[in-house]
DNA sequence: CGTCCACGTCTAC
DNA sequence: TAGACCTGGACGG
């Protein structure tokens, strides 16, 4: 449940479900969980829950008990405490009985119910974590979404800071100043205002007020018509704002989705593929970025692209013979994926991991001569042959994600 | 069976 | 700025 959207409607999630509820005795740890134990416990105590940006914090506040103060049990709370938490890639919260455990279950808040139900932090990957006695971390930013005056203060006051040396892709992720954004917020907001994802940041930054002039104009909409390209740009700026106002729009278009945003396992999942207009969407390119993440984006690159191996699209699918509207489109598709995906295998992953690094040397400098990019380029590509690979496909894919090009 | 990929940080060279 | 940290689904052989 990992961005901005996702945490925010975990914790809209945990206020629903915990609302009324009166939980007991100590939080629990899974034993394989490396994150802190949280050292809670009280006779009866309610949750609630907030998120800022890629946190939420849940708050364990306990009831007032009847007996006098000295002769509450040891042990036991008498002070609210906070527990903050970071999702990595796969946390949520979920609210079940206790004999519906949830795997991954590595943080449990039990009801005093019975049968007892139990709020569970769920984090298969494990890359979660949580701080009892938590505070948001100080690093990052304001909230794109609920500190929207102060976000766009930070960003456009901290223009001269490096991170704006870089790529908009890349300094979109810089949780310092667009906390809440992550992989697939950075190519919907790109692609709304047709931004070439790899232009220097600041050149696509500056200029822009703190004050969001647009603000009064249009109501936040999350209106995702079909548009014409040539419709797009001009659509773009008359109604959407400039890209700091679409860091906040965007993601709460996710939100008033009102299904669990990006959640391939959850049955109202469909709602968001239908919502991605860019992300992981048939016919869109991608490429790796400076850190190895796929970037997912229409049209031109831009100037500090790295030479990394790119998606299929309509180009090299024109070169599968058998491309032509195929029935069987996914069949067909995937086949042209596999074949891309092998040339680039034989070429570099193989190369690359056995420790042949003249090779891989020529192979990179044969592509073409950049000075300035080089070095990038170079790091991007190694870092990246472990596993070298052209960014997935769309059309492998296409199953996990809206086809909005088909027919 | 194996390889690659995934919504994100972290921290050691 | 490479890995490291993890599990599991999709796909290929």
């Amino acid at each position: 449940m990992p961005e901005g959207p996702e945490l925010h409607l975990g914790s809209l999630y945990v206020n629903k479900m915990c609302a009324g509820v009166v939980f007991t005795g100590p939080v629990r740890k899974s034993e394989v969980s490396k994150s802190p134990d949280v050292p809670f416990t009280c006779e009866a105590y309610r949750i609630t829950a907030i998120s800022r940006g890629k946190e939420v914090k849940l708050t364990l506040t306990p009831m007032k008990s009847d007996e006098p103060k000295q002769r509450s049990k040891a042990g036991q709370a008498d002070q609210a405490m906070d527990v903050v938490f970071r999702f990595g890639m796969s946390g949520c919260f979920r609210f079940t009985t206790e004999d519906e455990l949830p795997k991954h279950a590595h943080l449990r808040f039990y009801s005093k119910e019975t049968p007892c139900r139990v709020l569970s932090f769920v984090d298969t990957r494990r890359f979660g974590s949580w701080q009892p006695n938590g505070t948001w971390q100080p690093d990052r930013g304001p909230c794109i979404m609920f500190e929207y005056e102060s976000f766009r203060k930070n960003v456009v006051t901290h223009l001269s800071d490096r991170t704006f040396d870089r790529p908009i892709c890349e300094a979109l992720l810089n949780q310092k100043y667009f906390n809440g954004i992550g992989n697939y917020l950075r190519a919907e907001i790109l692609y709304r205002l047709n931004i070439p994802p790899f232009v220097v940041a600041r050149s696509v930054l500056e200029g822009l007020e703190s004050e969001d002039l647009f603000d009064n104009e249009k109501p936040v909409k999350a209106e995702v018509r079909d548009t014409k390209d040539s419709d797009r740009v001009k659509k773009v700026k008359k109604e959407m704002g400039d890209l700091l106002r679409l860091c906040h729009t965007v993601p709460l278009e996710v939100v008033n989705l009102g299904g669990k945003g990006y959640d391939p396992q959850k049955n109202d999942y469909s709602a968001f593929k239908a919502w991605l207009q860019c992300y992981y969407v048939d016919g869109m390119k991608s490429l790796r970025d400076h850190n190895g993440r796929t970037m997912w984006f229409k049209g031109d690159p831009g100037p500090m692209a790295t030479k990394d191996l790119k998606s299929p699209k309509v180009k090299k699918r024109a070169m599968k013979t058998e491309d032509h509207d195929y029935t069987d489109k996914k069949k067909g598709a995937r086949g042209g994926r596999a074949h891309e995906r092998r040339r680039w295998s034989n070429r570099e992953s193989k190369t690359a991991k056995k420790e042949e690094v003249s090779s891989l040397k020529e192979t990179e400098e044969s592509e073409k001569v950049k000075t300035p990019q080089q070095k990038k380029r170079t790091a991007a590509r190694g870092r990246k042959t472990s596993c070298a690979e052209p960014a997935a496909g769309p059309e492998k894919r296409s199953g996990r994600v809206t086809r909005q090009s088909s027919k």
